[in-house]
DNA sequence: GGGTGCATGTAATGGGTTACATGATTCT
DNA sequence: AGAATCATGTAACCCATTACATGCACCC
């Protein structure tokens, strides 16, 4: 048996629960509204990761009766899952290559006709630029709701970090773009 | 049994084999040092995929011996595995999000010391610096190289994207590294 | 003699999503 | 009547990495 901890899972669930008790479906739901641009947990993983952190003394489960609805499990961090968590939030991130499907595609681009990439890359350009307009909404939402939490600047450090990172897939589409249609006229001539 | 190509992986194979006759070794080989900034395959994913899709018709083995090493197995495209290569390429690109430890503990930064989150960042920074030098030099080398290959544009596409994403990591790490020394700044007074 | 490169492959393990199973309440 | 929301959990499955197992050749 291993020492829960180790993996980002664990640790992104105490994060969660150092904004306050909370239970497994509450924290998927918050998931999916703050930190769901550049981080995701199932159920297959919120629940038995729960029930390993509780067992490691890391949270404490207090379960609350509801009418008609089901028991309500309720975490919230323990001492000793307060300080796993600031252990956790210091040691160095170890940035892995993530896949990137488009790139792989457009490697291969050239065993298709260009519109086939020009599609794909028409695609990016539309999610990012939506992308963007979303950061700023939330960046707004969260200027005006959380004036006062001191947590606050970090917020705004990964929507923005979301911003800008859209921002440049925005121009890289479109300078792609471009030179797909050259491609494309070149060929046809 | 699944038929095979469903994944990307077998797909990402299919297409490096539409580069030439390869053996799982070469491939692994140039994979680490073309398309590695954006996709990897480790040997366990590769050995088995090739025995399956040439099982399934898409690529042909053929063993040739060696003076002293062991045989090697080179793999190339069939007709039927240059269609289901073209097949896939056409499919849209499904973006799921990809986790982000950086942004992750970032989020949760306030739990712990500025200067915790400060060398976080930094070392961002430095990994997207050295990554834009990077990405210049694999252009460079490959406008040289790859002169006259139809695929050059393609390839130089997909070094734009790595390039252009690591600028704006730059210039975002440079920001909040800025706005981390103000918060530092503030909590002393 | 020992490290590195060539070359193949399997087994164990890990980390994750999706589907399944259950069931009441509230909204349309 | 039916869909969505609340609420918890397990089992099956998929995909991927790492460790293991093997072994020769070449260079230092």
């Amino acid at each position: 048996m291993r020492i829960e901890g180790g993996g980002a899972t664990p640790n992104a669930l105490l994060g969660l629960l150092s904004l306050g008790p909370m239970s497994g479906y509450d924290i998927k739901a918050l998931i999916d509204r703050s930190i769901g641009y550049f981080w995701s947990e199932s159920y297959g993983q919120i629940y038995p990761s729960l029930k390993r952190l509780a067992a490691a003394g890391l949270v404490e489960k207090k379960t609350s009766r509801q009418k008609g609805r089901p028991d309500k499990h309720v975490y919230s961090l323990t001492a000793a899952g307060q300080a796993q968590l600031q252990e956790w939030l210091k040691v160095p991130v170890t940035e892995e290559v993530n896949r990137n499907e488009l790139l792989l595609k457009l490697f291969f681009g050239e065993r298709v006709a260009p519109s086939v990439c020009r599609e794909h890359v028409r695609a990016c350009l539309e999610t990012h630029e939506r992308a963007v307009k979303t950061y700023d909404a939330i960046a707004k939402g969260l200027r005006k709701d959380s004036a006062n939490d001191p947590q606050l600047p970090y917020w705004l450090m990964t929507v923005n970090f979301g911003r800008i990172r859209s921002a440049a897939l925005v121009k890289w589409a479109k300078e792609t773009l471009k030179e797909l249609e050259r491609i494309e006229k070149t060929q046809k001539k």
